[in-house]
DNA sequence: CTGAAAGCGCTAACAG
DNA sequence: CTGTTAGCGCTTTCAG
């Protein structure tokens, strides 16, 4: 385990000062070819590797590393996110540091906490449902920071990336209505969640423009991860007088009602926020709110490095649009089998 | 944007030297109960945060940073074990450092590159195919190293994390066998990756156990990605002779093949190595090759933090368990709709 | 074009 | 129990 060459060894080995070799490293401009090559045959021969440790601690020298909070690095959905952060950050000679909240503000501080030890350029967050204690004016101020898929609760000036929640709702809401529906049933998760909240108003929305009242009976709410969506799908079934569609308003609900549906091998026209890939190749073709969370993450990586690059304008809110893709539009060139 | 304050003003506004208050940040037991509180709330009053960048740089004093590469981490099989890892680096008060490789031992040699130089303290890796000209011997020397998914290529003396591969195919193309089919294709991916590799081996075994010799026309390798898989499926599906199973070595593959059949309207058995939530809600229920990514992680973790504390035993080889899941199994004690 | 000296924020010695 | 000194690896003055 022989120690890692510094810039040190690599001026001995070159017989310069210790500064010309950083100026090699750093590719300024006053240093005299030869010198230059030299230097860059020691590093080359020893190895060497600038310590980004010991370079970001001069002043004004940032670390070259972003930080994501999200709910659940294992859900595709944040993961996806993850990803078109990271290409961005690469672009910008950064590194990403991922964490995830499981959605509890103590552990989405202490890991804000973690990344701010750590001197981190910038932040992106999936912020919590309750009240962030941690993002508090002064680390707002101190550092970056973007918010993905929710706004900050209470709404802080920060840059936001939010999908149409609601206008996707609504449409995916009138395609069933469309149909001829008008008794769709609605399941959600936890109603605090701003997204859950803003789809629910679209499929108000489209209930009202289409006449129609709520049924309080039809629209169940609470409904955390698949295990307890399948509950309420089974609920639902169990009605004396059943709903003929049903809307969900996000990707683990979508699978807790499929399987109670599977279940009781009863299928209702489903409509789900949130796409998969298995969209079409189910039992009952679904209609989905699609969208493309990869990009998702690129508009918050872009945004994040518009202020760590020193963008003082007021905050961007950016829209993601989403897209309905039902049945209809699956496949229509495929035929049957030959 | 006021400056983050230091040791250096926690330590004026206690009235002690910067070292007492070094001491009580790091929790060292000779300190003054008196000296210690009021410390306490000097740090408290200025939000004091150590700057870790600064902590790390003594000689020694690692930084509490491990590096996850792997191909990408919008898979979800990939981000489920990023997820494992980070429970495990989180309970030694360490952040994950996430990278995508996109399989390009180019791209994997410059992310591991990046996080050398930020000191990481180890390194968990799913190897990209070729050679890693990165994972030099030096390299392997001057930090943990734990693979995951797959082993280092050419073979080196680091810990791994693998799944049973060739058994869980064996297993699975069994099954098929045991239904009386004789007539078995097989679709992979890059042949040259090891999991693909063993996969096959274990499809082969599976045959030759039968008294069945491979025939070649139904072995399609070489089809990465959905895209190209859902071609593969097609082609099989264009065979003069059919086959009358399928069985396909990954989460991709698998994608790409129930796209064709289901384009086709033409449902053969299949048997797919990688569990995915809707096996069993598709048209044709599957049958999966199953196991758990984020005890993956978790393994890979556990052993890397061992190494890290300084464990020199010889290289360990982790197995995962794999499980069958045929059809047969899914939801047994569900009845009909009421 | 090149080098010497100072210091970033912190911790390990060694005094007191 | 507490403080002083030195120095981690690097970049920034400011002189040559």
């Amino acid at each position: 385990m022989t120690a890692r060459p510094t810039m040190h060894d690599v001026a001995r080995l070159a017989g310069v000062s210790i500064k010309t070799v950083s100026r090699v490293v750093n590719d300024e401009p006053r240093v005299d070819p030869g010198t230059r090559s030299r230097v860059q045959a020691a590093i080359d021969h020893l190895g060497f590797r600038r310590n980004e440790q010991a370079r970001s601690l001069r002043p004004g020298q940032s670390t070259a590393l972003i930080g994501l909070v999200t709910g659940d690095m294992g859900n595709p959905f944040y993961s996806a996110i993850a990803r078109g952060i990271e290409d961005v950050a690469r672009q910008h000679g950064h590194l990403l540091l991922t964490a995830s909240s499981e959605e509890q503000p103590e552990r989405e501080r202490q890991v804000i906490g973690a990344f701010l030890q750590h001197n981190v350029a910038g932040l992106i967050v999936v912020p919590t449902v309750l009240a962030h204690q941690t993002l508090t004016p002064d680390v707002l101020e101190s550092l970056p920071v973007v918010a993905v898929d929710r706004p900050l609760s209470p709404p802080s000036a920060v840059d936001t990336v939010l999908l149409s929640n609601r206008d996707g709702a609504h449409r995916a809401v009138q395609h069933l209505l469309r149909d001829g529906h008008t008794r769709i049933a609605m399941i959600d998760g936890d109603p605090e969640v701003y997204t859950g909240r803003e789809r629910t108003a679209g499929y108000l929305d489209a209930l009202r423009e289409a006449g129609l009242s709520p049924d309080r009976a039809l629209i169940l709410q609470g409904y955390h991860g698949d295990r307890q969506a399948e509950a309420a799908m089974h609920a639902l079934l169990d009605l004396p007088t059943r709903p003929t569609a049903v809307f969900v308003t996000n990707n683990r609900i979508v699978v807790g009602a499929l399987k109670a549906m599977h279940d009781r091998r009863h299928w209702l026209p489903l409509a789900s926020f949130d796409d998969f890939e298995f969209a079409d190749l189910l039992t009952t073709p679904i209609t989905v709110v699609s969208y493309d969370p990869i990009e998702m993450g690129k508009q918050a990586g872009e945004q994040l490095f518009r202020r760590i690059g020193g963008s003082t304008l007021p905050p961007v809110h950016t829209q993601i649009q989403v897209a309905l893709r039902t049945p209809a539009d699956l496949r229509p060139g495929a035929g049957p089998s030959s």
